[in-house]
DNA sequence: ACAAAAGTGTTTTGTCTACACCCATGA
DNA sequence: TCATGGGTGTAGACAAAACACTTTTGT
C-alpha cells in the first residue's frame, strides 16, 4: 500500500509512464447464490460508482494492462478476459477533466477499451484503488449511479456477454470447479433473464459432452441430491471454437 | 491534392492535430462480379499492401474519424461500419519506428482501433493516400503481402463479418439496389466460403420478409432472366434487431 | 431442340418444445 | 408422509435439409 506522498508522486509521473490517451475499463462478471455480479468502486468523495480501470504502460501490450488491473483490483490472475468494445467520445471523460483541471495525465482525452472478464467469485478478494475507498459486487438488480459512461460501458459489456453466451466458455469461467445442473441453469437464466425449462436444458448441455458427471452428490439441500458436474475442458475448447449451435 | 511540401508540413504538424497514441485501420469490403473484394494501398516504396487508416483528430469522435478516412479512401459517405477490434501490441508498428526514424509522430506506439466497412462496391472511387501510388480492389483469393500487421487486421476482420452475418443488414450495404436472388446467393457463399441449396436460400430469405420482388427481370443473361429483388430497409431493420435466426 | 440457369413445391429428417411421472431427502 | 426439488423419457410441432420437375432464354 502506497502512502499518500507516494500515491502523489505516482500520478504526478503518470504522463511518463503510461501511453497517454489510452484507458482500460474491465467489467467483471461474477455469479454467487443465484445473482449476477458485477464487480465496482466507490469513489472517495461523491455518492459515484465506477467501474475498475487503469492505463497502459507505455511498453506494455493492452492484453497484459487489462490483466494487471483486473490483478489488481480482484486478486486473481488468468482470468477469461475479452475486449468488446473502445468508447472514444470526446466527452466521455468531462467530468474528470473538471474535477483534475491542474493534472496533466488525467486532464486529457482518453479513448477507452473495454473489457469483460469473467471470474470464480469465491476466488475474487475485491481490493479497492487509490481513488476508491469501497470495492465490491454489486448485483444486477441493485445497481447504484454510475460515473461518466460507465453505465454504457456496462450495458455494451452485458449486452456483450448475452450474444457471445454460445460462443465462449461462459459457464467454464463463471462456474466453480464443481456444480450441479439446476446452478448452472440458473446462470443461464440469469444472463439471459429468462426461464428455462429444466429437461431441455440439461439434454442440451449433455449433447455438447462439455461436462463431466461425477460420482457425488450435493448434499445438504432438502431435497433429492443433485449431482456435481465439473467441464470437460478439452471438450468445452474443441466444441467453443464451431460455436455451441442454437439459440435459447 | 497537397503538394510534396504541403504533405511534409502537415505531417510535421502530426503531432499537435491529432490524438498520440491511436490509429484507425479500416478493412473496407465489396462485391463484384460474384467476388468478395478489399480495398487496399501499396507503398510508394515498397511491394507492401496496407490497409486504409489514419488518425484521429484531437476532438473528433472515433467513429466520424473513420467515416472520413473512408471517405477520403472511398469518396462515399454514410457507409456501413463497425468497429470490431483493437490491435494493441507494442511492436505491431516496428517497421514505421524504423522507417520514419526521425519523425516524432510516426516512431511512436499506436493502438489501432479496427473498422470494418462494407459498401457498394460501384459507389467506390479508390483514392491513394499520400504514402500509396495505388489504392484499389484486392480478390480475396488473390491477395498481396500485408505490411505491418494489417494481415491479421484483414483476418481478424473477415471471421467478424462471418460470425455477424446473421445481426448485421450485410447484404445490403453489399448488394447493389437491385440485384438478383442468385446474385446474392453468391456473396452468403462468398462469405461462408460454402455451396448453398438455392431453394432453401430462397425460401430463407424471403421469410424474413426483408425482400421487395419487383416486376422486372434481369435480361441479358444466357437463360431464363432471374427476377430482381431490391431490400426493404425498413423491415431489414426491425428484423436485424431480433437478428435473422439460424446459422446456414 | 438443347443446354444451362431460374422458378417453384413436396417429402423427409432432425431438432426444439412442451409436458408427466418417479425418486430422494429433510422437515 | 408430505412438500419440494431433482432425475429421466416421450409425443407433437416446427423448421431445416434433401430433392425433382417445369419454365425460360440464347445459341
Amino acid at each position: 500500500m502506497l502512502t499518500k506522498q507516494e500515491l502523489e508522486e505516482h500520478w504526478a509521473q503518470a504522463e511518463e509512464i503510461y501511453l497517454n490517451h489510452v484507458s482500460i475499463d474491465c467489467v467483471v462478471f461474477g455469479f454467487h447464490e443465484g445473482q449476477l455480479k458485477v464487480l465496482m468502486l466507490k469513489s472517495n468523495n461523491e455518492e459515484a460508482w465506477y467501474l475498475p480501470g487503469g492505463f497502459v504502460l507505455n511498453e506494455e501490450p493492452i492484453e497484459q494492462a487489462a490483466n494487471r488491473i483486473l490483478k489488481e483490483r480482484t486478486g486473481i490472475d488468468e482470468v477469461f478476459l475479452r475486449q468488446f468494445h473502445v468508447f472514444g467520445d470526446p466527452d466521455r471523460t468531462k467530468f474528470h477533466k473538471e474535477t483534475y483541471k491542474d493534472n496533466l495525465f488525467f486532464n486529457q482525452r482518453f479513448i477507452s477499451i473495454g473489457y469483460y472478464a469473467l471470474v470464480d467469485f469465491v476466488d475474487v478478494k475485491p481490493m479497492p484503488d487509490s481513488f476508491s475507498e469501497v470495492c465490491t459486487w454489486r448485483d444486477l438488480n441493485d445497481l447504484p449511479e454510475f460515473q461518466l459512461d460507465h453505465e454504457n460501458i456496462f450495458r455494451t459489456a452485458l449486452d456483450t456477454l448475452r450474444l457471445q453466451l454460445n460462443y465462449q466458455p461462459i459457464g467454464y469461467s463463471l462456474m466453480p470447479q464443481e456444480f450441479t445442473m439446476p446452478e448452472l441453469q440458473k446462470l443461464y437464466e440469469t444472463i439471459l433473464d429468462k426461464k428455462l425449462d429444466r429437461r431441455n436444458f440439461q439434454r442440451r448441455i449433455l449433447g455438447f459432452g462439455i461436462l463431466n458427471k461425477l460420482q457425488q452428490t450435493r448434499k445438504g439441500g432438502a431435497h433429492k441430491a443433485p449431482y456435481l458436474y465439473s467441464f470437460n475442458l478439452e471438450n468445452y475448447r474443441a466444441a467453443l471454437k464451431e460455436g455451441l449451435q442454437g439459440g435459447w
